[in-house]
DNA sequence: TGTACATCAGTGAACGCGCGTTCACTGATGTAC
DNA sequence: TGTACATCAGTGAACGCGCGTTCACTGATGTAC
């Protein structure tokens, strides 16, 4: 057998990797992050829970993986969604429906990505950050595009805020003002803020009587943060 | 002893039970919702942990208390910090302001209000929604004096995504057009999505340069929402 | 092809921890006559 | 003013639960000669 074809111990090996997270997202899934425990997904899977500990390091590592997973899965949901043909500003939007969507069908990976920190646990930031930014290379994306198409303002302001930034993405290859930066953040916090809003029910529960109506308006108010 | 003036017996109770919402207060600060324990405050007061049974009936009911007495904290600093004669849309900034002056004193109690949901724990929503809409019924107050200075918009997608809400304030003797508050809402949202992003560090640590002028930038697009 | 050894998966018991909540009980404080 | 009784605060032990993690050990799988 060549070194390079995985035997079948590395094949089972990979194959309860998977099981693991499996049963982990399942749990996360139901129970958020705070309820996950390796016990618990040991019983589920009928081995003992010392034996979790041969493809897992620890609970955190796993919550790490978990976090990683869940940025995947967000990623791909906007990646698919997102047509790079059609015009930037209709791409903003499918990103916000995207979104809003995975939150709604994932309200606790949601709420692991974007909401209260996970008591006792804190992202490593080398292995969270990466898989964190796709939805945002996205959307820088979408306003190197209207720079393009857009004369210059200048805000001072902004330019101090987000010093660093705008340089950041010029190395990147994405000329942004910080002016259009600034508004492109407040749009995206606007719709995020949106989504948040209704996953924690920020504002009370059933106090928006057409929440997908609700949810149009906000992105239209969005949109025309950035135009404007 | 007249029964209106409550015995000694009634004052150490008082007393008592204000040392354990004062520990509960400090501890919440800490260590956040999810790590509140009767067990430790009983420990800190050197009582019994059956003791504090005495005062408090669960643990679920001292977190109801916590969320009231947080709700209670930041519409009182509103509160003080709103002067009513001022111009209706600054005086929109300074409850953006205070309230993330307050988030940011008070991590842990805004994401109590705000965040995630506190894992096994519902907020009983007849003791909650009061104390929650101070901050709501302030800003209601500035929309009804910026709609009262402003022609009358129609937008049939915000009446259908507000009906109800609308009628609701008129009810309440506010009047404001679905526009305005759809508007308004959106500004909000904005406001409390840019101190939640600050807060669980939803653009990552640092990106932000200057996080004073970014939230003042976004307070002005803010207030753009609602005059645009 | 067969044998000796190394690697690895998985077990079961244990450590040490913390939690919410209940319960029978003691002793002090208040109340009614 | 004094006495009998009721109320209340607080104790300490216990129940029952769950968790993350370690460790010595067994038996199967793979590897080198």
């Amino acid at each position: 057998m060549s070194p390079t074809t995985p035997g079948i111990r590395a094949r089972n090996r990979a194959a309860i990797e998977r099981e693991i997270l499996r049963v982990a997202t399942r749990h996360l899934a139901r129970d958020g992050a705070a309820g996950l425990s390796l016990r618990a997904i040991a019983r589920e899977l009928e081995m003992a829970s010392s034996a979790v500990y041969r493809y897992v390091p620890s609970r955190d590592e796993l919550l790490t993986l978990l976090i990683v997973q869940a940025y995947g899965s967000l990623g791909d949901a906007v990646d698919r969604a997102v047509a790079p043909a059609v015009e930037p500003l209709e791409r903003f939007r499918v990103v916000g429906r995207t979104t809003r969507r995975w939150a709604r069908r994932h309200p606790h990976q949601f709420a692991l990505l974007y909401g209260s920190p996970v008591p006792g646990y804190d992202a490593p930031a080398e292995r969270t950050t990466g898989p964190g930014t796709r939805v945002t290379t996205v959307l820088v994306g979408i306003l190197g595009e209207l720079q393009a198409r857009r004369r210059t303002r200048r805000d001072p302001r902004a330019e101090q805020a987000l010093a660093g930034v705008v340089d950041g993405l010029r190395g990147e290859g994405v000329v942004v003002s910080a002016d259009l930066l600034s508004r492109g953040l407040a749009a995206w916090t606007l719709v995020l803020g949106a989504i948040t809003a209704e996953a924690f029910e920020q504002f009370g529960r059933d106090t928006i009587a057409d929440p997908e109506a609700h949810f149009e308006a906000m992105l239209d108010l969005a949109v025309g943060l950035v135009t404007g």
